[in-house]
DNA sequence: GACTGCAATATTATATGATATTTTCGCTTT
DNA sequence: AAAGCGAAAATATCATATAATATTGCAGTC
């Protein structure tokens, strides 16, 4: 299954994207066209799309006839994301451990098996691959939920979740042991199919990021 | 305060997004460029731009390299946006009853009675108002929850909002004093800070609005 | 005779560079 | 200071060129 081709389009929505979650554009600066046409090798036409499209997510500002800006971060804002995104995942949790079949089951396993690797590795110090364990988190959490069983509900949650990253890259301290711990929790729950219990240990795990990610702002 | 001077971009934008909600582009219709372009009086490169915003809204469907549709609809999908509706606006309703202030009642006040009105007409059988009835339903449910003081959370339902009403629309038959008495019990419970309550009546309002298009469809 | 595979053609989407508007900013004048 | 006036810069829009997909027609095969 190789990765389809890409249009020009496509990968320098990704490309933005992923500038901006992982902070090489930083929060509030401008995004000039003529400038970023160079650095991402793109026609106007076609970096406007792309900046549309990122503005309607929320990681730009499109001011009407004055152009395009990186989305600011603030506390407030990473307070209503994550309380959007507890109020969001947990929902999709317990629906999803009521209705997973085996498949998800065997998912679940796969991806939290992969996790666990990841931060072994990371505790062990070796921070090298920050965009793998990125990925695998994202798997996780994703895998945790995918049964829900609402298109809708996961399209949302996963522009919530990047959101939330956005804020954890700026200030990239992992939180080592404590995390993977509860991520393992979660998974024993959720498996054990206790949706009451794994979704108020999700929403502690993320309200712990959160507060990890305040104190360092 | 004259509205200010639109772009043809965010004009083109609102175009659209409106005919999709009110049905005159059709479910699963495919939005050729050229043809579009005429009917919407928009260059290519314009409507590439606004198609790809309402792409991300989840109004189009934009299939790599063979173009635009116009969103499907589908029992299940009116299912899972109410269900969501239900979650997020409820929430929001907690939140804003906690935390209103002087200001918001004198809106909520403003925005129920605009919409009484209205609803006086139309059970009186004046149906000739649909687009200011929409408008004052919308105020209504934005001002009820327009203080729970998150914008994520506003932006998110207000794109729910939207794709709720467009099924609406689609079946459209009004349900008169019924939904007129549940907005005023909301708005009753809201004003006397009756947060739990006032969720109870909201969800009952969302999801008998649901089974009412369900069964029109 | 219907079906499959392939090549030529037409249609459509994507991407670009050029042009028209609008905003920004420094300079002058009051 | 504040307001008014350009020149310069940036954005919005367009028409056109390029690349991809869909369609058609024709051979060869079962």
């Amino acid at each position: 299954m190789g990765k389809h081709q890409n249009t020009v389009g496509s990968s320098t929505y990704e490309k933005i994207k992923h500038d901006i979650i992982f902070g090489q554009l930083v929060p509030g600066s401008k995004l000039k066209l003529e400038l970023i046409k160079s650095q991402y090798e793109a026609s106007v036409s076609t970096l406007r799309e792309t900046l549309n499209r990122l503005a309607s997510e929320g990681f730009v500002l499109a001011e009407e006839q004055r152009g395009f800006y990186v989305t600011e971060v603030s506390q407030k804002d990473l307070i209503e994301i994550a309380k959007l995104r507890v109020l969001l995942e947990c929902h999709a949790l317990k629906a999803s451990v009521e209705s997973g079949d085996d498949d998800w089951e065997g998912n679940l396993v796969a991806a939290h098996h992969k996790l666990q690797l990841m931060e072994k590795k990371m505790i062990a110090g070796d921070v090298s691959e920050k965009e793998t364990w990125k990925r695998y988190d994202w798997e996780f959490h994703l895998a945790v939920i995918e049964a829900c069983n609402s298109k809708n509900l996961l399209d949302l949650h996963s522009i919530l979740y990047d959101k939330y990253l956005r804020y954890q890259m700026l200030v990239f301290t992992f939180r080592g042991d404590e995390a993977a711990q509860e991520h393992h929790k979660i998974f024993e729950a959720a498996l054990s199919r206790n949706g009451t219990e794994a979704a108020r240990l999700l929403e502690a795990h993320i309200i712990n990021g959160l507060e990890h990610t305040l104190a360092a702002m």
